[in-house]
DNA sequence: GCCAACGTTGGC
DNA sequence: GCCAACGTTGGC
């Protein structure tokens, strides 16, 4: 007898803009759950999509702002789905050539917030830990706005930032 | 505001 | 398919 293997639980990390949608929103939203859409990087795109699985956690990162920093762990509570801002000409995330055909490529995810970091990780403590040398967001020229992250930088990262889950 | 590092676009 | 021009991201 042969059993599947349970796929074991991916960890990301997630970058928001504070001043347009920190992890406090995320919080205040109903069921402290959210789409995360918006998404329009083909290479994002097929992480959502093919990648992200229920139950996988995220490090919810705010960039663009005074202190770029690891704020807070969410869980992803709904798979990838299109992501239909790309059809609505009031989101911000509209897509005219999505529209044009009237089918949006782009794919989201629902996140749901778990826990805040009572110490932030600042982008600065992230790059002097050698533990953490490699790390996809320390990598020159990393952009992606949705990052694979390795289990033990995942579990480093937690405890550095002495949250319970 | 600067600029490096990409990604995308579109002419050819 | 090549590649120059342009746009975006995001730290600093």
């Amino acid at each position: 007898m042969t059993r599947v293997q349970p796929a074991a639980r991916g960890f990301w990390l997630m970058k928001t803009e504070p001043h347009t949608f920190s992890y406090d929103d995320l919080h205040a939203a109903p069921g402290h759950t959210t789409p995360w859409d918006g998404v329009r990087n083909y290479q994002v795109r097929n992480m959502l999509r093919d990648d992200f699985r229920l139950g996988d956690q995220v490090f919810i990162y705010h960039s663009s702002c005074q202190m770029p920093a690891i704020v807070g762990v969410g869980v992803i509570v709904r798979e990838g789905y299109p992501d239909l801002s790309a059809l609505d000409i009031n989101s911000p995330y509209f897509d005219d050539r999505a529209a044009l055909k009237g089918e949006s490529p782009w794919v989201c995810v629902d996140v749901k917030a778990l826990g805040r970091f009572d110490r932030q990780i600042a982008l600065q403590d992230l790059r002097l830990d050698p533990e953490l040398a490699g790390m996809h967001l320390l990598r020159k020229g990393s952009r992606l706005s949705v990052q694979p992250v390795e289990a033990a930088a995942w579990r480093h990262i937690l405890s550095m930032a002495e949250l319970r889950l």
